[in-house]
DNA sequence: GTGAAAGCGCTAACAT
DNA sequence: ATGTTAGCGCTTTCAC
């Protein structure tokens, strides 16, 4: 019943453990005959070597850390998804776990995966608390941001979404259909950098077309789903002569959509929805969501290549450079639509 | 640059290995001078326990190995959160893979973890591999089942969904509404047996309500976007006089609501539409849909919470007797009606 | 081509 | 209360 090790395999197939050890590795020279007893010894013991023993010798684990913020969102979902299958093709196992954003979680989280000795960790890092991104990297092992960068540590290997690009083909797109006064629902500037960034670049777009900010019009909500709902219903309410809205991320599209059904708003008829963050069921919504998606599993993939072929794996590898910038896509599908001549003040209700 | 060893901080200390290591875990007696001088040089110099040196010495590693089929289907995301949730209380690490309802990658990926020497298994398992599952118990590992069985291994531990009583109350709950031709939108036989399951619960609460189970009303989709559309599609013109229709996952509801929306079927006016598997978007769904769902997150913390209990983690723990089943919850939105006078046929189009 | 032996970092007897 | 030592299962010189 104990587990059976090298020197079981060695003693069974009459050869040193050295010898095994060359047959499983694949290292060295060993003559045919002695290369097939050992496989039959170990076929026949059923032995499955250590990765215990051997990534104690070696110091390495090829183990590599993922934390994410929350794995039931689709994106983080999707992206997993590309972390997995690079690891898998590449022989590496995935540690996982979630931080919620919560700064102090995801501290934890880094120290036991330092504790088990991951070769590299990959996060979508939460905003303040670089100290815990310095201990990485003093600690010499692999890392690698998605998704957010981590201001303090530039230089470190990151792989992003081009969500500037985004929302600035969002806004062309919606007034070059003839918007003007176009709303945006965005997050609490605290909460993150890219949030803030969104709603910079939306601001800079309209100016560059010649469109008027409108202050009242830039709302920003915190990250639950009431207070989304009710930022945007207010918005709604606030200013019904605004004709499309641009929502930062699907909690805040789903409540834009949400709360224009519950004020009968027809989408795109009444009020133009775009929404930057793709979900698997913009489609499936009705109308289907024009949304900005961006390439969640190829950020994983890409972002897991980053720490495979890191050179300094274990060697301190900071200042990858600049970081790797993926395209987003604008989808074009049916919640936005030419502003009528008909103004919302006229519609049932 | 190497990194610091228990060793270093004994010397450090000014103490032993061995006292180091009682400080560290806990165990024996140490006077509080000692202790305190242990714990700054520990601090001092940013140690970190290697989990690689204790697991082989204690031979426990708290390594948790998941595989479910897919990590961007909802369930298994928010039934991972759960496990993840679990875990991380216990201070377990949780190592995940995909398997994409491949066989030949599920027995690759337990490979896998029984070289890390995970403690235990969690898996949805795939269909028609009990070797696999075998040897998983033979090595001496923990393993728990979750929304599937296997036949091949009763007895295991097991986290189940009550799917039974949820297709049985849906029906009902049609047959409630007044509806009498109520349609079956299933996976193929081979697919799975919770699919073969659903089928026949939904004959046999049909036929106890004294309803007629009709042959042309049962049809079967493969696992695939288009195959599930083109047989809800087929479904609804060839007999236009269905007034409902219960789909045995979110992708066939999925593919229901769609081809109804082509076929300018208004739902529930026309046909009510119910699906067995909820989904985040749901009631984002225009009507929103009325569902079975599943506990996925408290299945999976549960999951985690048998491997962990489970008595003898490293000694063949086997025959946890009967499967642990969580209740289903008819969650009723809009998407279902009472059945109206107008018939099908006199519908615009 | 192959075996013996020295550790990798840790814990758990066993001494003291 | 604390130090010494023997491995846990493996890879890797170093001899032969």
């Amino acid at each position: 019943m104990a587990s059976v090790t090298i020197k079981d395999v060695a003693a069974a197939a009459g050869v040193g453990v050295a010898t095994v050890s060359r047959v499983l590795t694949g290292t060295g020279s060993v003559s045919a005959a002695t290369r097939a007893k050992v496989l039959a010894a170990a076929k026949n013991l059923d032995y499955r070597p250590s990765a215990l023993g051997r990534s104690l010798k070696t110091q390495r684990t090829g183990g590599i850390g993922l934390i994410i913020p929350n794995i039931s969102d689709p994106f983080c979902a999707d992206f997993t998804a590309g972390v997995l299958a690079c690891a898998h093709g590449q022989g590496g196992q995935v540690l996982i776990d979630v931080s919620h954003d919560d700064p102090a979680i995801e501290a934890e989280i880094v120290e036991r995966f330092a504790e088990q000795r991951v070769d590299g960790i990959i996060a979508m890092p939460v905003r303040g608390r670089p100290e815990t991104w310095k201990s990485v990297a003093s600690l010499g092992l692999g890392l690698v941001f998605a998704g957010r960068t981590v201001e303090e540590l530039p230089g470190t290997a990151t792989v992003l979404a081009d969500e500037a690009g985004g929302v600035r083909s969002v806004v062309e797109y919606l007034v070059g259909l003839g918007h003007r006064r176009v709303a945006f629902l965005g997050g609490r500037p605290a909460e993150s950098s890219t949030r803030r960034e969104h709603e910079s670049v939306f601001r800079a777009t309209l100016e560059e077309l010649g469109v008027a900010v409108e202050e009242e019009l830039v709302v920003r909500a915190r990250p639950t789903a009431d207070s989304a709902y009710a930022a945007a219903a207010s918005l709604f309410m606030r200013r019904p002569d605004l004709t499309a809205v641009v929502a930062a991320s699907h909690q805040l599209g789903e409540a834009a959509v949400l709360a224009s059904r519950e004020l009968n708003l027809r989408i795109p008829a009444d009020v133009s929805i775009a929404v930057v963050d793709d979900v698997p069921w913009s489609e499936l919504c009705d109308p289907p969501l024009t949304v900005v998606s961006r390439p969640a599993q190829d950020m994983g993939y890409r972002a897991c290549e980053l720490l495979l072929r890191s050179p300094g794996t274990r060697e301190g590898g900071r200042a990858q450079g600049r970081p790797v910038v993926l395209p987003t896509e604008l989808v074009v599908r049916a919640s936005c639509g030419p502003v009528t001549g008909s103004t919302r003040t006229a519609r049932g209700r």
